[in-house]
DNA sequence: TTTTAAATTATAATTATTCTAAACAAATAA
DNA sequence: TTATTTGTTTAGAATAATTATAATTTAAAA
């Protein structure tokens, strides 16, 4: 872990480190506070402002992908290859969804465009809560694609 | 125009019939603030909370959708149908793109997922950008989906 | 060590958006 | 038509997430 921040030039402080390590792995898609808040009882020094800043490095090192699917706050995820995310309507969790780029229809109508990247953000109920408030019911194909 | 906004039980008044009129067929995709610039000269009483509370019913009445594509700002988009968007680094340009739904490979990956709503932005360098930036060369396939 | 360049911190500033309460206007009732 | 009600607009304050600032501290190089 430290000899990833030396690896892209950033120094190896206890609060980098921190915040490398309780990303790893972690499939919550923590906000910025998020990680905040959970660090501050053992770091009583750390400023949010440190946490976004090392976010931000961490983002721009391709270490981590920013993850905007809610409305005024952004999600971190620690793994930075293109996936899809779904967010729950009614726990509000983020799902990773994994889909590969060929999945999508995209490159059949790329044109004269140059397409970089992608966010593929999908929005519902997930699994559980379906269960809680339908029975656990089926929902069939056609209801998919159908707004709310 | 007057009859949309009675249909939905929302009164027709010179301030939203302005911002309906500005936004029919327009394909910018203006922020609530383009729409309150554009507008303030012929309406100087208007304000920006104006704009927002008849951006947000026309949301609510899906007469219109918000777009999430850049970093803090919203955009509006007077089309509703499920659309992709494209954004273009160079020129800030959002464009829209027609891509069917059953041509992003989600279907078959639902599971027990129930998928209300999707949002495919697609970021990179626009037709006429690349012109500009690259005296017209043609990307291929290969470099689609690689990340800057 | 000593140095130096980078990182952290507290706090202020910013930005987009939402809230509030008063003034106003449109539709309905008398 | 006038009065009343209900919804709408307005200016400005408030909010929430994020970014900037400037002083202090720390990690790592010399």
């Amino acid at each position: 872990m430290i000899s990833k921040l030396k690896k892209l030039g950033l120094k190896a402080t206890p609060q980098r480190l921190a915040i490398l390590k309780l990303l790893d792995g972690n499939k919550l898609h923590p906000s910025a506070e998020d990680i905040y808040k959970r660090l501050k009882p053992d770091f009583p020094s750390l400023s949010l402002a440190t946490v976004y800043n090392t976010l931000e490095a961490l983002a721009k090192a391709g270490e981590l992908q920013e993850v905007r699917i809610t409305a005024g706050k952004r999600h971190f995820d620690p793994d930075p290859s293109p996936h899809a995310h779904f967010y729950c309507r009614i726990c509000n969790s983020i799902y990773d969804w994994r889909i590969n780029p060929a999945d999508i229809g995209i490159a059949s109508r790329v044109k004269d465009y140059l397409v970089e990247n992608y966010v593929l953000n999908l929005y519902g109920v997930c699994p559980g809560c379906l269960k809680e408030t339908e029975g656990g019911k089926t929902i069939n194909d056609k209801t998919l694609f159908e707004k709310e």
